[in-house]
DNA sequence: GGATGCGGAATTGTATACAGATCATCACGG
DNA sequence: CCGTGATGATCTGTATACAATTCCGCATCC
């Protein structure tokens, strides 16, 4: 049982890898357990899950806020990622089963339409991001794979917008990433997803900083 | 201010870290927050922080246990320090001020005769994460530097026992470590990190696996 | 003997209350 | 005009209460 809690914990996680608290902006405890149809105690709780996972800060007696994506933030996470999903390839080739591979070229294959102008953006980050998530998994290592996952909450908000104008590539890289782990061939695998990842932390970086530069100084 | 959450925060903490609660054991709020002083709201947010950073569980309706170590687990959780720590020594060989260096090496020279028999196994491990932090540290990537933490803290206890019969060789393996850093060789310095870690994890696995067949099946 | 069901006790989930801290406003003084 | 300090309003921190659920022991039945 207990939906409530669990509830307000998912409410509030989709909330805070969305971006729709302000960035830095402290949350009123009050209005948001009322906003959610709950009382501060479970709320308090989810958001201290949260904290932990690095998608709120806390600050005692003062409270909960949002986590505000920096340019030195964003690159840093993307270096996470990339320790984190280099080693994760590396083990799929090694370990991945012939079948669980079919299964990956299944989903490149249902999915490239997808990869065009007209979908929205949040199901091309969507499809982006379950396609590492399915390479990751294939490691066998779920702790790897909660890392990931984790990592990718924080900067969804920020691939959202850097997705936008490289729709078309992405599919086309995903394809060469996987067709090194088809091959078994670990080194060509792990440095395609670190060139990949790599371009891609250029990318949101640049965004951010233009984005922190426009929008976040001038609120202070 | 808010002393009485964060300290008993740090107190579930620690005795989670320390493996004071049974594996597997499910926790009794009431008791426990007598025993530390506090009421059951503030234990239960510390203890929600804790199930986020992998060190205790959560069941809807049952409550939090604790995280139980398995063998798999361990294997895990050594392969993520090896994505990590690999990849923060890169970025260190690459960052690193020449002063930063320094204070390793002094560290390390400071420390060496600790590396005995006669100091504690919990002291000896106190050193040992040191290093590696200090390691850590020198990537710039504070995102790193905490996923690391929180991994130590996973495996802290199983570090302790395996701890006991490798002394001697840990302090001359982190001085071909820090060599290799001090050499400027970024490829030296993750390799020799990753074999360190894939040595102690072979012998921490084989550890726990004798402890699991040993005490936490029969309790059963 | 083992599975099943049924209380009663124990435990968790959540709301609420209240004390204490923080914040915002405004008046005052430099 | 800007800094400073007091004061009331607001918000957080924690204890407590109670409902809902789970757990446990025992009797019953197959």
């Amino acid at each position: 049982m207990s939906t409530s809690v669990d509830l307000v914990y998912e409410q509030v996680r989709q909330m805070a890898a969305n971006f729709e608290f302000k960035p830095a902006e402290r949350i009123n405890e009050s209005e948001l357990s009322k906003q959610l149809g709950a009382s501060r105690t479970p709320l308090r709780e989810a958001m201290n899950r949260l904290t932990a996972e690095g998608l709120l800060m806390f600050e005692p007696g003062r409270g909960f806020f949002c986590q505000p994506l920096t340019p030195e933030l964003v690159v840093h996470l993307y270096e996470v990622r990339e320790a984190l999903e280099t080693s994760a390839i590396r083990a799929a080739v090694e370990r991945a089963g012939d079948d669980d591979i079919a299964a990956i070229r299944q989903f490149l294959s249902d999915t490239a339409e997808r990869y065009a102008d007209g979908t929205p953006t949040k199901e091309i980050v969507r499809l982006d991001e379950e396609f590492h998530l399915m390479i990751a998994q294939l490691s066998g290592n779920p702790e790897l794979v909660n890392m990931i996952k984790l990592t990718y909450e924080r900067i969804r908000y920020v691939r959202w917008i850097a997705m936008r104008e490289r729709i078309d590539i992405t599919h086309s890289a995903h394809l060469h990433i996987f067709e090194a782990l088809e091959n078994r061939d670990a080194q060509a695998a792990e440095d395609r997803m670190r060139t990949h990842i790599k371009t891609h932390n250029a990318e949101a970086t640049e965004i951010v900083g233009k984005a922190y530069s426009n929008l976040y100084v001038p609120q202070h």
